[in-house]
This record gives structure tokens, C-alpha cells and sequence, in this order.
DNA sequence: TTACGTGCAAAGCGTTTGCAAGAGG
DNA sequence: CCTCTTGCAAACGCTTTGCACGTAA
């Protein structure tokens, strides 16, 4: 894509990853935070993201985990999985990374990766329109809500 | 807040006409706001439908848009279009109902129709998973923001 | 020690709802 | 007329923010 930042605002700082901002400071509940993220294998919401960092450490709060999502993506370390009607889920970045898209189940509301992206969307753009990114999202039912 | 809508059964209805409910009285306000959307070429959002209808019926509140948004829909004149991590934007349903595409311009936050569906989305189902609908969404510049 | 991160409470924001007044059919 | 719809304000759910204290480095 692009090689050069448009006129918007320069992130320059690390080239490397994804996002620029450097993580700070690794306290309890960041850990605990990006070690859940990190074990589960499907994007968690952050009220899923609350309910189990509290089990670890009860006096986490909400805004804490909600400011560390944004300290995480912005660092590079989680990515956010955005469901059309759906609050945001977060998922590794390494995971994010590979260009995923996504399904979610209907029945059990659960979002999960998906592997592959199907090509020709480019066709789909009018004409004049760049594209820069896409999304896809399958729905209907998992594996284990299908009966 | 774990779930939303689920366990819906009866979606096989026709496939063009009304949704379910038989819109109510054609009042003033409700009459302005479907000519709005009607007229109108992309899927607009409750707030641009308030600014707009506000010209014409300056005492119309929030909570109308709302309201008739909702009934409309349900009656099948219009369809709410979904945008990731955007709120939704509604457009006439005999446009929503010819199975489109979106795309978001990151510069105007408008959303457009595109034409056309690429294939091959049902090899990215996992195993077991069965599909009954996919989103996508396109975005970048549209032709009035590339510079 | 000294910023950065935390918990709490309050504020924001878009959306929904209760209620009494108003208007469509 | 009777009921549906409206406008207002308050409630709501999720997210963000101001503040003083706590804590990693």
C-alpha cells in the first residue's frame, strides 16, 4: 500500500510493528489483561475482558480495562475485531496481524477467526475510490450451536 | 452484555416486500423522513436524518427519528446498513434488499452502495459452521475525497 | 523518587422510554 | 372519537475522563 503517510497526522515512531506508541509500564492488571487475551483463541469483548481479569485481581475496574485496551492497541500487542451492531472484541495482534476476518455466531454470540480472504473486492470499488482496507463477517451458526 | 437478538426463526418471508409489521399513520414527521431517505443515494445515519428533517419540521426531536427509524424498518421500507465501529445508517429497503455491499470513505465517514458480491465466501467457513449471511464493508477514499 | 497507572465517581454520548399533549383516520 | 404518534426529559448502557492515591521502574 502506501508507502508515505498522507497530510494526516505523523506516527513516526516504530517502524516495525503495526501500531507506534510504546507500551508503558507492566502492572498486575495490564499483565493479567494481555494474558487472557493472549491464552483465549477468540476475540473477547471488554466486558468478557473485565469478568475474567476480575477473577484474577477483584478490584480491577472497568475503566482500567478499557484503558489498557486502548494502551494495548496502540502499542501493537491486541487488535480490535469490530462486528457490524457489536461492541468491539480484542484479539492478539500476531493473531489480527495475518489478516483475518471473522464469523460470528448467531446463537451464541461468539466471534471467531477465520483463515483465508477471498480476492476481487477490488472490483467492487467504484471508480475514483481507493481502497485501503475491507472487511468481511460471515454469520450464521458454530460448530457447536449448529443441532 | 453477552447477547442480542437471537433465536430467529421465520426469516424466510418474501423476499422483496414488508419485513413483518404494518407501518401505523403517516404523519408528518413520518412522511419527511422517508421522502429523506428515499431521495437520498447512501445510507444515512439517525443524526444526518434529524439535521435533515429538522429543516423541513423544525420542532422534530431525536427520540421521532428513533422511533420512526425503528417502525420503518420493522414494516420493511428501510434497512439499517451496519459500518464497523460505526453507528448504523438506514437506506430504502428495495435498495438494501438487492444484497449490497458497503464502502466507508475514513475521510468523509460517508458509507456508499456498492455493486456486486464476490463468491468463495463459503470455503472460509470452518468446518461444521453453517453460513446464512456476510457483511462487508470497503473503505478508504471516495472519488469526492481523494486529493 | 517520580511519572505512569489505578480505582472511583461523574460526565459523555448515542439511543430508548415514560408521560401527557397532540393529531391522524 | 379513539388510538397512534409526538416532544420533552429522564433513564440507560457503554465508554471516557478528572482526580487523588498507589506503584513500577
Amino acid at each position: 500500500m502506501g508507502s508515505s503517510s498522507k497530510s494526516r497526522t505523523a506516527r513516526s515512531t516504530a517502524p516495525q510493528a503495526s501500531a507506534g506508541r510504546v507500551l508503558g509500564r507492566a502492572t498486575r492488571q495490564r499483565r493479567a489483561l494481555l494474558a487472557i487475551i493472549a491464552r483465549e483463541a477468540r476475540p473477547l469483548s471488554p466486558y468478557e475482558l473485565h469478568r475474567l481479569t476480575h477473577r484474577e485481581i477483584p478490584s480491577i475496574s472497568q475503566s482500567t480495562v478499557y484503558r489498557n485496551l486502548r494502551a494495548l492497541e496502540q502499542a501493537g500487542e491486541i487488535c480490535a475485531v469490530s462486528i457490524p451492531g457489536q461492541t468491539s472484541r480484542y484479539e492478539r495482534a500476531k493473531v489480527a496481524d495475518r489478516h483475518r476476518h471473522h464469523f460470528h455466531c448467531r446463537e451464541c454470540d461468539r466471534v471467531y477467526d477465520l483463515k483465508g480472504c477471498p480476492g476481487g473486492l477490488r472490483r467492487l470499488l467504484p471508480r475514483g475510490f481507493t481502497l485501503e482496507e475491507h472487511t468481511i463477517v460471515l454469520s450464521g451458526k458454530c460448530e457447536a450451536c449448529v443441532n
